[in-house]
DNA sequence: CTTGACCTTCCCACCATGGGAACCTCTATA
DNA sequence: TATAGAGGTTCCCATGGTGGGAAGGTCAAG
């Protein structure tokens, strides 16, 4: 299998599959003799399994932890569970943050009449001249 | 008023303010003779404008437009409440995106003894093996 | 045999930020 | 007044993932 059948088996660009490569995150295929890079079954299941984490959000340093998790048969259920919680809480503070910002905005621009006059008091609050609080 | 007591003034790194001016979001301050950068009172106003506009999660392009429309007298606020609007909508998209990954984790957490055993759902899931539903 | 699709490596760009080197300038103190 | 140290200047490099593209080799179909 080319890189590029690899690659539309698996989702991951042929640009990316040997960028993962490059930073030995997978391990490098054999090659043809005309130095094409050649996968099989398990590669491809390597590089699906690397998906389906980049797409729930892990980094690819958290990937890789997974990935050596998932190839160690005597591994530790629950070392693979710490490293979900400890993903899941910093998906969750990110998302209080973000929340944050829609909070303090979407009170902005309620509060912006939006029509053609030019005061405003989204821009006002940007300044730090309007009266509206952003408690944090 | 040296870049440094500007920066302490407006909480933006002098590394980033001077960064912010070779982009061209910021004017090029007057320099004394010995070639260090000036700022005054304006300055440090535009400086907290981007400061909190950043915070709010606008990109630098988003906050170089809101720093149009602020300084631009005749704008219309309606065209700040559409850069408003339309980040709130992308904030939004963030959100559930990371809604429905920490969905799925805590799934698959949840699933996962956490004990010594080698058997993990988690692994399972990412594998693309597991019985797991995801559902996006 | 040519054409076009695909592979290879290598470099560059993004966005926003920080680190650090090499060098210059100001201020306070011995 | 000499010197130390704090802070300014420019310039380059790194991050994390990803894409773009050039230059050149390879394969398969017409």
């Amino acid at each position: 299998m080319n890189i590029g059948e690899a690659s539309s088996a698996t989702g991951v660009s042929a640009k990316m599959i040997r960028y993962y490569e490059s930073i030995g995150l997978i391990r490098a295929p054999l090659r043809t003799g005309s130095n094409y890079r050649v996968y099989g079954e398990d590669e491809v299941h390597v590089l699906r399994f690397v998906k389906r984490a980049r797409t729930l959000g892990f980094s690819v340093d958290e990937t890789s932890t997974l990935l050596g998790l998932w190839q160690d048969k005597s591994r530790a259920s629950g070392e693979v569970k710490d490293v979900a919680t400890a993903h899941i809480a910093a998906l969750e503070t990110k998302i209080a943050e973000l929340q944050g910002m829609v909070k303090t905005l979407t009170h902005l621009a309620h509060c912006c009449g939006g029509d053609n006059r030019p005061d405003c008091p989204i821009l006002d609050d940007l300044a730090g001249e309007g009266p509206a609080k952003q408690g944090h």
